[in-house]
DNA sequence: TGTACATCAGTGAACGCGCGTTCACTGATGTAC
DNA sequence: TGTACATCAGTGAACGCGCGTTCACTGATGTAC
């Protein structure tokens, strides 16, 4: 809670009033919906506070420039995003969960996560591409994600028949968030004749994953 | 070589003399580096120009905007490459490989190609997440290379032990290309502290396709 | 309890910049006779 | 073999549009006495 605040003092001017408070508010809200449906390039501050019955100016006494909006945005979502994956991974939770129930669920739990939030994140997965700044805060998310997903797979190395099984870890995240990005994201023409639904896609994958790492016999 | 031509003349008015011939291809070179290098969006005309020794007069009477410079450049990368692709997975090239072989020869093959041309596909797909008609474009090429390596593979059904080997070959072809975008175009810092070589890296994405067909043993 | 003043919030027209696109003009090449 | 004319190529300054950003101004909220 205090760190998150302090740090959207990076980006947000932060309000000294509830009335503006409530201004940031609905700019913060609208900007999310409609960089969801039409990407950050293809939103224009007009249109956001339009959205959000507020000015230009308002905008401008809040952001320092556009870009800082959707480090706004973003730095929110991380910040969700890293509570819900220390919640998720706990430890505690997976105590006696084998390797394929533990990949299965994640992986399900991530395609889920990745449909709801299809839009935002196809805003910051573009953004990633031009923009090193944003990119490295983004890294910061999956890296944490990856840790923790990691540990819970190390902790079972003795089920992993690959001979490597840190360097097999590492790269089935590859392996994992490469085609979530692929396929969920930029992947609606894609699926060709074949149509798969969430959760057959979720477990094909996380099978490929388990038969890579060699962790005995898949299971759905 | 006719069809080419054909197709070409959708985005490019045809010279008339051997001289404009030379200052399009000097434009179309010019081009291709830039954006290579710095992406689509992010090239003025203005550069373009300057950089082939022509002015933007010239590149408005071949041109009819600056989409259909992106046009061409993919027009003539996808001819390329669908050659290279009939050329590659002639089924004749391959009568006795196993699957094993198969799978990591391609593999390798499309990752010394990203490696070489990541500049000119990370234009592409950049542009492909904005641009409906761009991406059904590339569409067509992935698709034409899933059908190569598909049918290549479902040649060997009976060494995948996948329950449906349509469907699984079909997904690995997802797990590879988004794999490869993934890491390979805007990768750079995904890698986190392990680093694998190109080589290094085919073979494990080559190996976790077979294992989940259920392809026997791993080959390296 | 009311008045004066300071600060915070909000407004939207106007500005400016980058860049794609146009256009009036000059020069080069080819063709007819 | 030379001259007139048409078409092709090329030039770059000027235009225009979209959109981010600024700024002079009005209104709201809080504080001092």
């Amino acid at each position: 809670m205090v760190t998150s605040t302090k740090r959207e003092l990076r980006w947000v001017t932060p309000p000294q009033q509830a009335r503006s408070q409530q201004t940031l508010d609905r700019i913060l809200a609208a900007a999310e919906v409609l960089i969801a449906e039409k990407g950050f390039e293809d939103t224009p501050i007009s249109e956001i506070v339009r959205h959000a019955g507020s000015s230009v100016g308002a905008f401008y006494s809040r952001f320092e420039d556009k870009h800082a909006l959707l480090h706004a945005i973003s730095g929110r979502f991380v910040e969700q995003a890293m509570a819900t994956t220390d919640f998720a991974l706990d430890p505690a939770r997976w105590n006696d969960a084998s390797i394929g129930e533990l990949l299965h669920s994640v992986v399900r739990f991530l395609v889920s996560i990745y449909r709801e939030q299809a839009g935002l994140l196809r805003a910051f997965v573009i953004r990633n591409h031009t923009d090193p700044e944003f990119r490295a805060r983004q890294e910061r998310l999956t890296l944490y994600v990856n840790r923790g997903v990691r540990e819970l797979l190390l902790a079972r190395a003795d089920e992993i028949g690959h001979p490597d099984p840190e360097l097999a870890v590492h790269f089935i995240l590859t392996l994992i968030f490469g085609s979530l990005e692929y396929v969920m994201l930029f992947g609606d023409m894609r699926t060709g004749d074949l149509t798969l639904s969430d959760d057959q896609y979720a477990g094909e994958l996380a099978n490929a994953c388990l038969a890579y790492l060699g962790a005995g016999e898949n299971q759905t």
